[in-house]
DNA sequence: GTGCACTATGTGAGCGCTAACACTACCCGA
DNA sequence: TCGGGTAGTGTTAGCGCTCACATAGTGCAC
C-alpha cells in the first residue's frame, strides 16, 4: 500500500545536489550557499518531499516525540494539561504521544513508560498525582529525560507542580478575610498530592489566624461525593464557609445546600479549585481558584527541552506555578 | 546521552541464533522451534531487550502509532473520545499520538495530518466535527487509512458518529410526552455537524406531532452563551420545555431560569445533552442524553484497523452510534 | 607562489530492523 | 532409490537518514 513519497536523494538528484546537502538545509546546518539552499527548498516543494521521522529517529536514537504519561485524560485538570502540553510541543516542532494507564501503580506506569521508550520518545512528561507513581518514577532508566508534574515534592526527580498550598491559603484567607470565624474543607483522595497541599494551605490558613481546623471532609473530586459531605455540612448550622478542592466537588456541595434550604451565599460561603469553565455559571457562580496549566505546560516542557538538549538524564529541578484566586459571587460574610 | 540499549544481535548472540529468528520469535512467525523460541525469550529477558520502533517503521514504512487530530481536547467530549480511543488503541498494541489545532479549517488539518505524516503513522483518526474540517480532508492523500468522527455525514470518507438526530429526537419526544406543548431549542454552533443534527432531530420531532418549530437560539457549547439564552427564554412566559445542545448549554440556561425566578421542573422542564458527570449534581439534576464513546472508540479504531490490515486506504465505510437518554429531576409536566 | 584557514559540498558507513531468498535437514511417496 | 515438499534457520540487502570524514574551491598573509 502507501506509495512511498519521495525520499532525501530525490530531492537531491532534482536538485543537483548530494543528500547530505539537502540534509545540511533541512537541520538549518550553516555552511550552506543561500542559492543552493533555495534550490534544495524549490525541489522539496515541487516533490512534496516530507522527511522520514522514523529513519531520522534510528540514525539519532531520539525521535521528535514527547511521551505523556496519565491517568484520566477526562478530568478537567488533566485534560487541560495535555492540551496545553500538546500545544507547547507543537510549537517546539514535537509530537505529543499519549499513553494512559488505568491505574497510577507502579506496574502500570513503568508499563506505559516501556512503551514510550520502545518508541525512542525524546523524553517523557509523567502527570504523577499520587503516592503510588512516585516508586516506579525512581525506577525508572536514569539516561532518558523525564518531568513529572503535579509530582511527589519529595522524590529526586524534576518536577514542575501548581503551588496547591499557596492556592489553598488564598482561598481559605478569602474566607476568613470575610469574616468568618472558621473554615470547613472538602478534600479530594487522600492519595493525591494534590489533595494534600490544598489540605496542608487550608490547614496553614487557619492556624496562621489562631483557629483550630474544624474535621476534614474526604471527598474523591466528584460532584458525587461533594454533594453526600454537603448534606453533613447543610445540617450544621455552624458551618458558614467551605472550601472545596476542585469545582466539581463545590458542585455537588453547592446542590446539596441548596436542597436543605442553605442560601449561597448568604447563609454559607463556598470557594472552589480549578477554575472550570463552567464555574461562572454555577448557581450562584463561584469564587475559585485557577491553576494555570498553560504556565505548567510550558515550565515542564522547558525543563524536558533543557535535559533533552543537555543530555542529562534526571536532574532534580523544581518549579512551582502559583495559581491565582477568582472571586465570584459565592463568598459573602456571614450573618450573625 | 542515553545509553543505546540492547539490539537484536546482541539478543541473537546470547541466544546463539541468528538475528533473523529473533525477529520471528518477536513477530510472532510460526516455522520456530518451541526450544528456540524460548531461547530466544529468554535472552530478551536477561538483556531487557526493546525491540527498536524507529527501525521498524523504518523499514516497513509504517509505525504503531495512530494519529488523531482534534480541535479543543478540553471540551467534555473530545476529550472522552480522546481518552476512550487511546484505551482502545493501546489493547490492540498502538500508541496514539495527538496533534491538536486550534482551528479547524482547511489548512490547520492538512498540517496536523502532514506532521502525523511525517512519523509515519498507521493510521489516522480525525475528529472533524465542522463544515471546513471536510473540505481538506477529500484533499489529502487517499493511501492512508482514514477514518473520521463525527465528521460529514455527505462525505466519501470513512465515519464513524454519534446519531445525533436520533439522540435529539429522543429528547425532544420525551418533552412532548411529558405533556408539553412545543419545545424550544438552544443549539450549538452552527458549523458543526453535531449541532445540525440535534437540530435536525428536534425538528423532526416537533414536526412528527404536528408541531410547528419555535425559533432556535444559537449558542456556542459554552455555559455563557446558555445563560444569554436563558435570560431571553426566561422572559418568555409560553416556554415550558428547553432542550439544550449539550449540558454546559442547560447549566447556563438554568441559572438563568433561576435568576428570572422560573422553577426547574415545576414551571419549566430542561434536557441536555452529553451526560457529563456533573450533570447528576445540576439544580435540578440534568435529564439528559448520552452518547457512547467508548463505542464510537471502539467503532473508529476497528475501521481503521481494517483499513490498516487490508491495505486499502478511504473506504466509504459508514457506523452510527446510538446514544440514550438518561431520566433525571429537570423534567415534568407543564402546569396549566 | 606556497601554506593555511575557512567555506561549501560530496562520499561512505551504518543506525536496527524486516523481507526475500538461500540453505540444510528430514520425511514422504513413487 | 530419488525427486520434491516442508520445517527450521541463516545470509544478504536495503529502508532513509545523520555523522564523520574527505575533497574541492576561495581568500589572504607571507
Amino acid at each position: 500500500m502507501a506509495v512511498h513519497g519521495p525520499a532525501m536523494t530525490d530531492v537531491a538528484r532534482l536538485a543537483g545536489v548530494s543528500h547530505q546537502t539537502v540534509s545540511r538545509v533541512l537541520n538549518g546546518h550553516p555552511n550552506v550557499r543561500e542559492q543552493t539552499r533555495l534550490r534544495v527548498r524549490a525541489a522539496i516543494a515541487e516533490l512534496g518531499y516530507r522527511p522520514n521521522g522514523a529513519a531520522r529517529a534510528l540514525v539519532t536514537g531520539r525521535s521528535q516525540v514527547i511521551g505523556v504519561v496519565a491517568q484520566n485524560t477526562t478530568l478537567y485538570g488533566p485534560a487541560s494539561l495535555l492540551a496545553a502540553l500538546e500545544q507547547t510541543a507543537a510549537e517546539e516542532g514535537f509530537a505529543v504521544s499519549v499513553g494512559s494507564v488505568r491505574n497510577l501503580d507502579h506496574r502500570s506506569i513503568s508499563a506505559a513508560v516501556e512503551r514510550h521508550l520502545a518508541h525512542r520518545v525524546a523524553g517523557i512528561v509523567v502527570i504523577a498525582p499520587v503516592e503510588s507513581a512516585g516508586e516506579a518514577l525512581e525506577l525508572l532508566p536514569k539516561d532518558v529525560p523525564l518531568v513529572t508534574v503535579d509530582g511527589d515534592p519529595q522524590r529526586p526527580v524534576p518536577l514542575v507542580t501548581v503551588d496547591q498550598v499557596a492556592g489553598a491559603r488564598a482561598a481559605t484567607q478569602h474566607l476568613l478575610d470575610a469574616g468568618h470565624r472558621t473554615v470547613w474543607h472538602v478534600s479530594g483522595p487522600s492519595d493525591w498530592f494534590d489533595s494534600a497541599g490544598r489540605i496542608e494551605g487550608w490547614r496553614a490558613a487557619l492556624l496562621a489566624s489562631g483557629i483550630d481546623p474544624p474535621p476534614l471532609m474526604h471527598g474523591d473530586w466528584s460532584a458525587a461525593s461533594g454533594y453526600r459531605c454537603g448534606q453533613m455540612l447543610a445540617r450544621m448550622p455552624e458551618v458558614t464557609a467551605i472550601f472545596t478542592a476542585n469545582d466539581h466537588l463545590a458542585l455537588g456541595v453547592l446542590r446539596a445546600l441548596h436542597e436543605f434550604g442553605r442560601r449561597v451565599p448568604a447563609d454559607i460561603s463556598v470557594v472552589g479549585f480549578d477554575d472550570v469553565p463552567e464555574a461562572a455559571y454555577f448557581i450562584p457562580p463561584l469564587t475559585t481558584v485557577r491553576p494555570d496549566f498553560d504556565a505548567v505546560a510550558r515550565a515542564s516542557l522547558q525543563m524536558l527541552l533543557t535535559q533533552i538538549e543537555s543530555g542529562i538524564g534526571g536532574g532534580a529541578l523544581r518549579q512551582t506555578i502559583a495559581p491565582s484566586l477568582v472571586a465570584r459571587d459565592s463568598v459573602a460574610p456571614p450573618r450573625h
